[in-house]
DNA sequence: TTACCTTTTCGGAACGTTTCCGAAATGAGC
DNA sequence: GCTCATTTCGGAAACGTTCCGAAAAGGTAA
């Protein structure tokens, strides 16, 4: 059982005064004596007195929490972001309230159904690769709950964003692969659902475009975001009659399957077939050859979106941002092209 | 802004009958005509109404979110843990909080002494690898919060606890080593701080002995949790004249600095050095050689914790339990002695 | 002395629920 | 037509705060 909580009625009862005045003197104490105040503050002081925030948010209509919705936690990406908004959070003293969608649009509709505006000072949302709609977001954001996007945005949606710089680290990854000198390259790229994966394949043809490299539709494979997709995806590719000199994946998971598809058929990375990807998780650096990646910067991505989320929270009508972050590409061994002999 | 929202009295108001009466065909309607329930329950749905989470907080004592103090977010292991305890509670209808202590005492005192009693319903632990002191649980404890304490526990309080099985992790990996054909094994390990790093020192001990194999002090090297400190152990032990043949690491963490160290200075996995380590983290499957691990299976630590939480709220008089959750040696190709010719 | 101001303090309403208690309405039994 | 039990409903207190308006106390000027 619990133990009885001192209140702040206790401390009036105690002192023999209104909790107004206790109310007033435990804050910044204008309407107050020094005198009265200084006993208040030494009593809540002994009693560990702490006010009920639900009280508080009762009357003030407003709770300090933000909610995040994001679709998975268990990943490198995501629990860093996650990070990064639990710090900026923290430093402000606003509490994080979780909930996670599994990838599955039904439960993320569930979850948004049953939230309630009160419950939250603002959301940042993070969508699954179903969610093709955004009916369901619609709803709260009329309702004034200040709703803050990030990586995974809804584009119809009229809120902030923070997203990295998806089209230039792909294309900036694409034209490494070519100055390397690799001329047949292909894409096995996210599925086109989420918008992240249109703008990656997008760089990518811009890049090949621009080098004035042949685009093979049979070399641009979408598939879906785990290892495994990386491993089907190769062995549709190993059906074609030639093969490319190299491929940039939609992600590291994805690379990762594909590295290992491909050793297992006995091609040699990045003799026969180079790789370069997207994400820069930790086994990049791990695995054999190292992967050449593109930097997601995914604390910062959480820190600056909590930031945006907590401005609006506390100016409503703020102008609504978009923000790039810029992405950075990192050469490792998996995109070396072996110097001729 | 937030709009307005709709509340019980607008309920009432609109249909001319007393707020209590709402809240009755609301709920289990014992005291409240099927007519009258079925008009509320109808313009309830209409217009959408939530009861206010923070006024039915303040009148029941119970706040339906549970908190989660961890050391980490950002990794694969307490990442998954999370998200055990995530699916768990979301089914039982509870909100989950998070409180990231960063590794630093200081700041999960810091959380402990903010964290109002009445905002949780009860709370998940696991310690920093600095705390040397229970005195700041102790009184939330006292208080009556249930906490259930996961992974890192903290010996002295009287709570429930869901672990794995270290020692015998630890027994069957040094064990496997010397089946193996291994003898002058080494142990890179954790912070002794860490009933886990302890725990497991002693399994890989008890494992000597048993199988009357020398144990060599200089052997066991004792350092942090990073892959930098898995670096540093490496130089540490290539000072001396005789070299291990096989090392135990602390984690797959350690263990992948390990590797990479021994790898740099031309040493190779497992010919000339064997490694096993514990945690079976998504690396240790990408790692070349592939890293024979004991499994922590961190989803059902999350997820059997959260269930003994919510039983304890439920059931605040419930006995207390210590749950040690079984870990199981997965075999690959670093700790694979080479045949003899 | 009276009137008026300032400073400090207090009472009470309000936030949105739940829940207890009692009152009104209904119907049955005599 | 009366009493009594049952069903249905309304009123009000309570949860722990904040905040507004007003009272009390003390000071100043005329």
């Amino acid at each position: 059982m619990k133990s009885k909580n001192i209140t702040i009625k206790e401390i009036a009862n105690r002192l023999g005064i209104a909790v107004s005045t206790v109310s007033r003197a435990l804050h910044d104490a204008y309407d107050v004596s020094a005198e009265t105040r200084q006993r208040v503050l030494a009593l809540a002081e002994e009693l560990d007195y702490k006010p009920n925030p639900y009280a508080v948010s009762l009357v003030k209509h407003e709770a300090k929490i933000i909610g995040v919705l994001l679709p998975e936690i268990a990943t490198h990406y995501f629990s860093t972001i996650v990070k990064g908004i639990q710090d900026v959070a923290y430093n402000i003293g606003y509490n994080v309230m979780f909930f996670v969608s599994n990838e599955s649009l039904e439960r993320e509709k569930l979850i948004l159904k049953n939230l309630n505006i009160n419950t939250l000072d603002g959301l940042l949302v993070s969508v699954t690769y179903e969610t093709n709609n955004s009916d369901h977001f619609k709803k709260l954001i009329d309702k004034g709950l200040p709703v803050v996007f990030f990586d995974r945005v809804l584009n119809d949606l009229n809120t902030s964003k923070v997203l990295q710089d998806d089209y230039q680290g792909a294309f900036n990854a694409t034209q490494h692969l070519i100055q390397q000198g690799f001329k047949r390259i292909a894409h096995f790229g996210g599925p086109l659902i989420l918008e992240n994966a249109r703008l990656r394949v997008k760089g990518f043809r811009d890049a090949l475009e621009q080098n004035e490299l042949p685009i093979n539709p049979k070399y641009i494979i979408h598939s879906g975001i785990s290892q495994d997709d990386g491993v089907r995806d190769v062995s549709k590719l190993l059906g074609l009659k030639s093969l490319p000199d190299a491929i940039f994946c939609y992600s590291d998971r994805k690379a990762i399957g594909v590295m290992m598809a491909l050793k297992r058929y006995g091609y040699r990375i990045p003799r026969d077939i180079a790789i370069a990807s997207f994400m820069n998780a930790p086994v990049s650096e791990v695995v054999e050859p190292s992967l050449t990646t593109v930097e997601q910067a995914a604390y910062e991505i959480g820190a600056k979106s909590c930031q945006l989320l907590l401005q609006q929270i506390a100016k409503p009508d703020m102008e609504l941002q978009t923000i790039l972050m810029p992405s950075k590409l990192i050469i490792r061994e998996s995109s070396i092209k072996a110097k001729a002999v």
